[in-house]
DNA sequence: TGCTATTATTAAAACGTGTTAGTAACGCGC
DNA sequence: GCGCGTTACTAACACGTTTTAATAATAGCA
C-alpha cells in the first residue's frame, strides 16, 4: 500500500500550470477563462494521474459536505421488519445521484442516544437532514429546527415549522375501512400498525373512526388492538381479538407487516379469509399481491414521497426559496381479494 | 440563521488556553499532560459553547473520515425487494456506533456507474468499504484490490485476495434438498435465486446437484428454472414449470422471496403445499414462519454476517493483523410446514 | 509609443483541525 | 549557581482543497 497520494499539486506540475487553474478547469468555475490547450492539458494530466480530489479538504474548503443524512428513528427490531426502507433508499440514491451527493445512513432508538444526529449536524457531516419517524418528544430536532439546520420530515410533525413530505394517513384509513362498510360489514376490528404516539399510527385510528361515524356505526373499544410494526404484533393481537370472543366479520390493519401475522392468527383458528374474516392492509408491500389470498390494502407511493423529500432539500440546501411547508402525496386503495369484494 | 460556526479557537479563548490544548483535552491525547484545572477549564468552555468539532477538518487532519461504506451491487428494483438489507444495516450499525463511525451507503448497478465507488476511495470519503454481491467481472473491484483500499465483501469472489464473510451456500443448499430427498422425493424441481453471473445462485444450484447426485438422482435440466431475486420470477418460474407438464412432487427455491412468488404460482394452479407439492426456501426472512403454510428453510446469520464483516473491516482500518481471509458462518434448516415433513 | 481594457494565470489566504517540535517554568542535586 | 530533567503548555506547520485579489500577457486605440 504505497503511501503517495495524488494531489491537485501533483496534476498541475504536470500539466505546467499552477494549482489554482488545475481546480478551475476541473471544477469548470463560470466567469473564468481559460485557454483551450491549457484546459485539455490540465484534464489529460488528471486523467494520467487518476486524480481524484480528496472530499474531506474539498468539505473544508467549500463548506459542503455533499452529503445528505437520512435518519431512522425506530428500534433496529422494527427496522428488519419495515419493508419500506430499501424503497426509500432507492428513491433517495436516485435523487442524491443526479445531484452528485451522498447518502449517510443512521437509526436512532427512539429512546436512546437522540443526540446523535445533532452532533452529525453540528459538525457539518452532513449537509442535511431526512428524517423519517419525528416525534413530537424528540429535543433534538427542535433544536434542529431552532439553529435552522436544513431538515424535511418524512412524516408529519404539526405545530413545527418543518417541511414535510407524507401521505394523509387519516383520510386513507377512512377510505379503506368505508371500504369494509361498503361490502357490509358493520363490525370491523382494527389492528394499528404502532403505538398511538407515532403519529402515523394515530392517524389511521382516527380514519378508523371517521369511517365508523359517517357510517353511523358504534366505536367499540374492545374491538381496537395496537401492533408494533412487526408481523408477531400482528399474530399476537390478532389473536387476542379472536380468544377474546367478541364477534367481529372484518378487520382493518394499519399495515401489510402487521397484517401478515394477523392472517397466520386467523388460519390457526381455522377461519377463512375473506369468508369468515375480510382483511385490509396499508402499505400495499412488494409481496402483499402474493399472499394468500392476495392483501387488499392501502397502496402509499414510498419511492415519490423519498423522492420529493429529497428534491425538497435539496432545494432548500440550494436557498431556493423555502417551497411550500407540507406535501401530501396520494394514496390508493387496492382491492385484491383478502376483504372479499369480487364475490359481489 | 447565523453565520458564526463554534470552532476550537473560541473553545480556547474562553477557557484562556492555546488551541492545541484544546485540541489535547478533547481527544484524550496519551502521551500527553494537563494540568487538573486546565483540563477543566476546557470542558467546561466546549461545553458552554456547545463546541462540536468540524468533521471535515478532522477528516483532513488525521487522514480519517471515519466512515466505511456499504455498497450494493444489485438493481434498484432488486434492492427494493431485499429483505436482508435491513438486517445488514442493523448489524452493521451496531458495530460502526461502537467505534464511533458513521455509514455511507450507495447502490451500484451491476451495469452501471461501477468506478462510483472507486471514486469514493480514492477520495477517502470512506476509510474501508464492505461490498455486499461481489461480481467476478468488476473490474472497479479488482483496481481497489490491488491498490491494497481496505475493502471486506459480504460473499465471497474466489481466486482473488479478498477478505470476506459468507455461508457455505452449496453446503446449506445440499443439506436442504437432502431435506426432501428423505422425505421420499425423487422429483424435486429447483428455482435458484438469482442468475448463475452471482457466485451465491451458482453455488446453491451445484448444492442441489450434489444432494442428487448422492441420493443416486438423476439431474433434470427440465427442473431448473432461473429465478432473479423478486417475488415476480418466482411466480413465473413455477408457473412455467407446471405449465411445461413435467411431474415433480417437491420444490427447492433457493430464496425465500422468490419461494413466495412460487407459492402463489402453485396455489393457483389449485395446487396444495406440502401435499401435492413440497416446498423448501432459502433465507429465512422475518416473515417465513408466517406464511400460509409456514415454510421450510436455510436459515442464514445475516446480522452475525454483518457484524463479522464489519469487525474484520475495522481491524483491517486499525492495521491489526489481516485475519484468516474467509469466514465462513453456518447455517440450519428450519424445518415448518411447507415440506410436510411434520405428516409423516 | 504610451495608456487602458481585457484576457489568462497565479500567489496567497482561507477552511478548522491534528500534531511535531520547542519553550518557558519549576524543582532538584551537587 | 549551574546543568538537567520534568511538567504544562504553545507556536507553527501540515492536511488538500476553493476562492479572492493581484499580476503578467495580450490587444485596442489614439
Amino acid at each position: 500500500m504505497s503511501k503517495k497520494l495524488t494531489t491537485s499539486q501533483d496534476v498541475a506540475k504536470l500539466a505546467g500550470v499552477s494549482r489554482t487553474t488545475v481546480s478551475f478547469v476541473l471544477n469548470d468555475v463560470k466567469g473564468i477563462q481559460i485557454r483551450g490547450d491549457t484546459r485539455r492539458k490540465v484534464l489529460k494530466a488528471a486523467e494520467e494521474l487518476k486524480y481524484v480530489p480528496n472530499a474531506a479538504a474539498q468539505a473544508l474548503a467549500r463548506q459542503r459536505a455533499k452529503i445528505i443524512g437520512l435518519i431512522l428513528t425506530r428500534s433496529p427490531h422494527h427496522i428488519a421488519n419495515d419493508a419500506f426502507i430499501t424503497q426509500i433508499v432507492n428513491g433517495l440514491l436516485e435523487v442524491i445521484h443526479q445531484h452528485d451527493m451522498r447518502l449517510l445512513l443512521d437509526i436512532i432508538e427512539p429512546e436512546h442516544q437522540r443526540k446523535a444526529y445533532l452532533q452529525m449536524a453540528r459538525a457539518k457531516r452532513i449537509d442535511g437532514i431526512l428524517l423519517s419517524g419525528p416525534r413530537s418528544d424528540d429535543d433534538a430536532l427542535k433544536i434542529l429546527g431552532e439553529e435552522g439546520f436544513p431538515t424535511v420530515l418524512i412524516g408529519q410533525l404539526p405545530g413545527t415549522g418543518f417541511c414535510s413530505v407524507d401521505v394523509d394517513n387519516r383520510a386513507a384509513a377512512k377510505n379503506a375501512v368505508a371500504h369494509l362498510v361498503n361490502l357490509g360489514h358493520d363490525r370491523i376490528a382494527c389492528i394499528t400498525n404502532a403505538q398511538p404516539s407515532y403519529t402515523a399510527a394515530a392517524d389511521r385510528l382516527a380514519g378508523y373512526k371517521d369511517a365508523l361515524d359517517q357510517a353511523g356505526l358504534h366505536f367499540d373499544e374492545s374491538l381496537v388492538r395496537y401492533g408494533d410494526f412487526d408481523v408477531e404484533s400482528g399474530y399476537v393481537q390478532m389473536f387476542s381479538l379472536l380468544e377474546a370472543g367478541i364477534s367481529f366479520t372484518s378487520a382493518f390493519v394499519a399495515s401489510d407487516t402487521v397484517a401478515l401475522g394477523a392472517k397466520a392468527a386467523i388460519r390457526d383458528h381455522g377461519l377463512n379469509i375473506p369468508h369468515d374474516i375480510a382483511l385490509v392492509g396499508f402499505d400495499d408491500l412488494p409481496f402483499s399481491q402474493y399472499t394468500d389470498p392476495p392483501l387488499t390494502t392501502v397502496h402509499l407511493p414510498v419511492v415519490e414521497l423519498a423522492q420529493q423529500g429529497c428534491n425538497l432539500l435539496i432545494q432548500i440546501l440550494q436557498n431556493e426559496h423555502p417551497p411550500s411547508q407540507q406535501t401530501i402525496l396520494s394514496t390508493r386503495l387496492v382491492i385484491r381479494k383478502s376483504c372479499g369484494a369480487d364475490q359481489l
